[in-house]
DNA sequence: AGCACCTATTAGCACCATAAAATGAGCCCG
DNA sequence: CGGGCTCATTTTATGGTGCTAATAGGTGCT
């Protein structure tokens, strides 16, 4: 590798001339500078970001925690950042938590070890009010942005979160609007505040319409499409009574729709099934489902917006981007009676 | 941030001693380590990897350019690559190329100031023999793995990709076992191996059964699910013989099959379409989607052991894995008539 | 004395902020 | 008209960033 050293003494400058060169500071005049950067090029210099963060403290770097790729959630999410980043001239290391406390923690810990300049991350969410590897990013001032809700455990962080509540209020009344009074709600996993928040949302709306959360219609499914078919064919064994299914996020509702139509229901006319988030998967699903639309771009430009503020030192807000409903074909007027007792007697 | 010294001069002992304990290499008495690693832990020490690498001459660090998350073919493999270089000790530098060249340069230049230890690349194809940036990762001996086909301009570097060739043909073998004869190709980006291995299989199965390519029946589409629709209009509009569409990848498919069903056609008894890879967006269409498995986990797999083998000096074979057919609703029997003829009354 | 076994010193790795030194241009005055 | 002077511009020297391979040095024990 060609260092500065090697073109300093093929021209027989200090190297520091040759670094100033290269960098197109001033103090050097025009004619030594094209005479260096001319022989830079030819040689291939390439500066070495290792030496230069050694010496400047400063690694250009960010970490980006997420669970996993996997989760369609976070692609687009993933690029906004990785695009900003380029543009002001940082990288991005990328790790997966798997949503394993052990395996965040230890991502961390390399990130820390890189000295990254700042940290995205969507944390792995537990209960409690204390978590130790959150605490040291704190200690340590590491510019921190929470992608998702904070929790207890990370509430001192900056975050940049749609609002869940209000789309997951959005979609109950959409559902009550069509006549659904037996609603049945497929729960993420509870620690998340993005499932609590959900949550919440179908709460106030059946309130609104003194309904109240029936527990024999909230079903623990979690966050993907084979959680989803797990619940529907709860569902079905139980024989509920809903008329609608409003799921915690996209993929359960996928994966609970794709169930229901194999059992050979028709969705909407026997049952409407409405997900969350607006993936790709959703909106050519079978039966294209009614979701809601997070701005999951414009929530990874305001996440870097923050992260900027953060290196600048100030201290910016969290944000809240709302989301609207998108109503599609998997939503319909409520059926007479349920179409679950009806199976039964087919099984 | 602590540094060794600070622990050092704390206990009174030599840097050296420190490091060499935190490191947990021999030559310090287990007493001494003990004490060491224990202040270290209380003073929440992290090593300096920026320090480690200068020294050391290594980074621990890939990189992987890819064209882009939003492609749904990547997932998985950046996830096999993350997660193996997570379990061997290594970090991820992620970068989008985009699709173009010159983004492409820039991230590998940047790639190059890390000084990663070696280089994971969906390459920019481009027609022509020749590509700087290739030619200067080949000089500068950065080890590297090309993640799909190889090309003239990078056809010195180890390659694993999947037998799209093959695969391509398994398709059309299938549509014409269901009686298709006029079989539309869907094609991708033309300077694409993955699109010329594809057509090529197609081309091949087609002159088994005594047919060849009619041009007619091939259209330029791309690679999103927006070309596979603009294709799907045009051969609407030029009123098509064909009874069947294969698509270059899942999306083209996904796009294509949403615009005939939204123009009333029926799949597959009206006309048949199937895709290539197997994304979740194509089992979850509409209308499941014939496609063909790609083992994108083991891919990633395997690109990291061949990997591993450059950075031993020794020089992996390139390899191909043979990806299935997967037949899946979209395709059925062929109908007595294209349907584009009567579309066109209607329209 | 010789042998383990443990610790300290040295000398960079590639780069850059800072301070010190060299160069040169302009100017005044004997 | 040339030598000395100032001052601005350009270049070089110094030292330090955190870490570690290699080597030298020290200790206590037999």
């Amino acid at each position: 590798m060609v260092r500065l050293k090697d073109i300093a003494d093929r021209l027989g400058v200090s190297v520091m001339t040759v670094s100033k060169a290269v960098r197109d500071e001033k103090d050097v005049s025009v004619a030594t500078k094209a005479r260096i950067r001319q022989l830079a090029q030819e040689m291939g210099y390439v500066p070495d970001s290792s030496a230069q963060g050694l010496r400047n403290r400063t690694t250009k770097l960010f970490g980006l925690a997420i669970s996993s790729l996997t989760n369609p959630a976070f692609t687009r999410l993933v690029m906004a950042l990785e695009d900003s980043a380029y543009e002001l001239g940082y990288e991005v290391l990328l790790a997966h938590t798997l949503n394993t406390q052990e395996r965040e923690e230890a991502c961390l810990r390399r990130f820390l070890s890189r000295r990254i300049d700042g940290l995205f991350i969507s944390p792995v969410y537990r209960m409690g009010t204390e978590a130790r590897i959150y605490g040291e990013l704190l200690s340590r001032h590491i510019p921190t942005v929470v992608l998702g809700h904070t929790a207890p455990f990370c509430s001192q962080f900056v975050s940049i979160a749609t609002d869940d509540l209000l789309a997951g209020y959005a979609v109950t009344r959409h559902l009550l609007k069509l006549g659904h009074k037996r609603i049945a709600f497929l729960a993420g996993p509870l620690a998340t505040p993005w499932h609590q928040e959900r949550f919440e949302g179908y709460r106030r709306a059946l309130r609104e319409d003194g309904l109240d959360v029936d527990d024999k219609l909230v079903f623990q499914a979690g966050r993907t499409i084979e959680d989803g078919a797990k619940a529907a064919t709860q569902m079905m064994s139980e024989s509920t009574d809903a008329t609608a299914v409003q799921a915690v996020n996209d993929l359960v509702a996928v994966g609970c729709a794709n169930e229901f139509l194999n059992r050979g229901l028709a969705i909407p006319q026997d049952i409407s099934v409405a997900g969350f988030g607006n993936t790709a998967i959703g909106e050519y699903f079978r039966v294209p489902l009614t979701s809601t639309r997070q701005p999951r771009y414009r929530l990874g430009l305001a996440a870097m917006e923050a992260m900027q503020q953060l290196l600048r030192g100030n201290r910016p807000e969290s944000k809240r981007l709302s989301a609207e409903l998108l109503p599609r074909q998997s939503t319909g007027t409520a059926p007479a009676t349920s179409p679950f007792k009806r199976l039964k007697g087919l099984a």
